[in-house]
Order: C-alpha cells, then sequence, then structure tokens
DNA sequence: TTACTATATAGGAATAATTACTATTCTCCA
DNA sequence: TGGAGAATAGTAATTATTCCTATATAGTAA
C-alpha cells in the first residue's frame, strides 16, 4: 500500500515542520508518539500508548507521553476526545469529522458528515457567541456488539 | 413564578416514582441531590454540588454524591456530560438539546437544534449499527469571553 | 566536529478525582 | 412498630494525571 505509506510520510513531515516552527525540539520520543497516534485507527489512551510504544522504547515513561501529548493538543497537532470515561483519549487533528459511540464496547469510530458541516445553525446560538468547531455525536450499538446477548 | 414552581414539583414526582419503579429507595439524600440538578442551570461537577448542598445537608458524604449520580445515571434519570476535563458534569436527562461549550470559561449552555434531530444521517452509520441518540457540541467562545483580553 | 545552552526525558513522588470498605442509620413493608 | 435489607458517613484505597529533579539530548554557533 504505496499510498498510505506516502500519507503517513506526509503527516510526519508535516509534523517535523511544525515541531520547528512552533520552536519545539524534534525528539525521538515525540516522533514515535506521534506516529503511533497517526497510525492507530483507534483513539487511543495514554496507557494504551504506553503499550504499544514501550516495545519499540523499553525506557519510555508514562510522564513523557503525558507531556507530550499536552503539547502537541496545545500546538493544535493533536485533539482530545470528549468521552464519558474517566481515561483520555486522543486522535490526530483533523477537521469536519465526527464520533460514533459505541454504548457497549465503548469503541469510538469516525464519520464525515458534510451535510451537518454547513448545516446553518440556530438562532440562539449566534446570540450565545462566536461558533469555531462544531461536533456530531452519536451514541449506539455497533454491529459486532449488536450480535452479542445483553 | 407559579409555573417553574409546578415544572419542578413535576420533575420531583416523576422523580420519586421512578425511583419506586426501579425498586430503590427513595431518601432525602437522593432526593435532595436531584433537586438540586434539576434547578441548577449549570452542569454541575460532584464538587460543586457538594458546596451547594452541604449547608443544607451538613453531614452529606462526597461518595454519596457519586454513588447517587452513578445509581441514577444507571437508570438513565440523569447524564453524565461528555468534556474534556477531568470532573465529571452532569445533567437532568433531557432528550434532544444540544451543547455549546467555551473554550475560555468551559461554561457549557444548552441549546435546541430540531433541524438536527430530524437530518438523515449519512450512509456509512447504518452500516456501522444502530444509533440511539445524537449531540451536537460546538466549541466557541461566549460573549463574555469576547469582551475580555487575551 | 565540538562545545554550549536550553529544553526534554526518566523515574519516582505527589496530587486530584473517584471508588471501595465497614459500621451505623434509615426506608419500606409487614 | 419492628425487622430486613439497602443506603449513608467517614475514611481508606485506587486510578489517572501531574510535578520534581537529576541526567540526557537537540539545536546552534564556533
Amino acid at each position: 500500500m504505496p499510498q498510505n505509506k506516502k500519507q503517513s510520510d506526509d503527516k510526519i513531515a508535516r509534523f517535523e515542520s511544525a515541531l520547528k516552527a512552533a520552536g519545539l525540539k524534534l525528539t525521538y520520543q515525540r516522533l514515535e508518539i506521534f506516529r503511533e497516534l497517526a497510525n492507530a485507527a483507534d483513539h487511543p489512551t495514554v496507557e494504551i500508548l504506553h503499550q504499544r510504544l514501550k516495545n519499540r522504547i523499553p525506557t519510555l515513561s508514562l510522564d513523557t507521553i503525558y507531556r507530550t501529548l499536552a503539547t502537541l493538543e496545545q500546538h493544535g497537532l493533536i485533539t482530545r476526545v470528549q468521552t464519558a470515561e474517566s481515561q483520555a483519549h486522543f486522535e490526530l487533528t483533523i477537521p469536519h469529522h465526527h464520533h460514533l459511540i459505541c454504548e457497549k464496547c465503548g469503541r469510538i469510530t469516525d464519520f464525515d458528515w458534510p451535510a451537518f458541516d454547513n448545516a446553518p445553525l440556530p438562532e440562539k446560538v449566534s446570540s450565545w457567541g462566536k461558533v469555531f468547531h462544531r461536533k456530531a455525536i452519536l451514541h449506539g450499538r455497533c454491529l459486532v456488539c449488536q450480535s452479542v446477548l445483553t
């Protein structure tokens, strides 16, 4: 899959220049944490990222992941996903995408909804203030969990 | 405001019968925690509820609030609000309402958006599974925070 | 390259939010 | 009104996250 490889390289390249532009140092840890998140189809937690990365980087500390994610979030490179769980989930910053959340397994799936992105907002909203981002979150049960009892 | 008083009584009455129907005991603490949440215009955290209630109920423990909210959430009477903060926020369960979140002060404001509630979902969603609830979350800056520097 | 300086990391300690434990109290029903 | 089971208060424990500090590293300039 040369196309996916190419896209992945693009992300890394953009990441590297974004770090430089922000005056942040390009460290092995930051690169690998970002790469892991970029390749993850799910929306991993800090703990999960640590599990996945410590094979490659045995000395990687949890604190570094927390710090790195916080730094990258501040610079808009990654986004903290809102869930009702106690552990925070993360994803690359991708505009205009929305979330399906299975209330049984908790998995978060991305989907696009251009009609929602472009729909006019209700009047009350303009009297509240200025909106920068909009997000749709759908809760339900995924096909896998529908086929499971209870 | 006899109308608001009436609505509040209605909520309490429905709450009491919901507890009975669920086989849960009607305790002073549960009633007051629910009442406080029902009257709150904001979306309080456990800590805030505790602050507000301990005037009336000095011995009320944090654990009771945590336990009570968890119980009421399990029975669908209240809802845990998804935010990026570490502390959980709660509200009465009210179908078809959405959230405006100010990225400066963090305050959560409710709004209605019937056009969103009734909009057709993208095709991909039906191949994912079955959707029970949909929610729109708008991030931006409220008028008060717009008038503040930085 | 090499040396320097400021930033980043590892590892462990500390904090914050939430949940568990247990003796006591209270609700509900007979 | 009494008794059984559920709920609470107070505290201890756990979980998620952040802080602290000595060491290591990246980026820069000679």
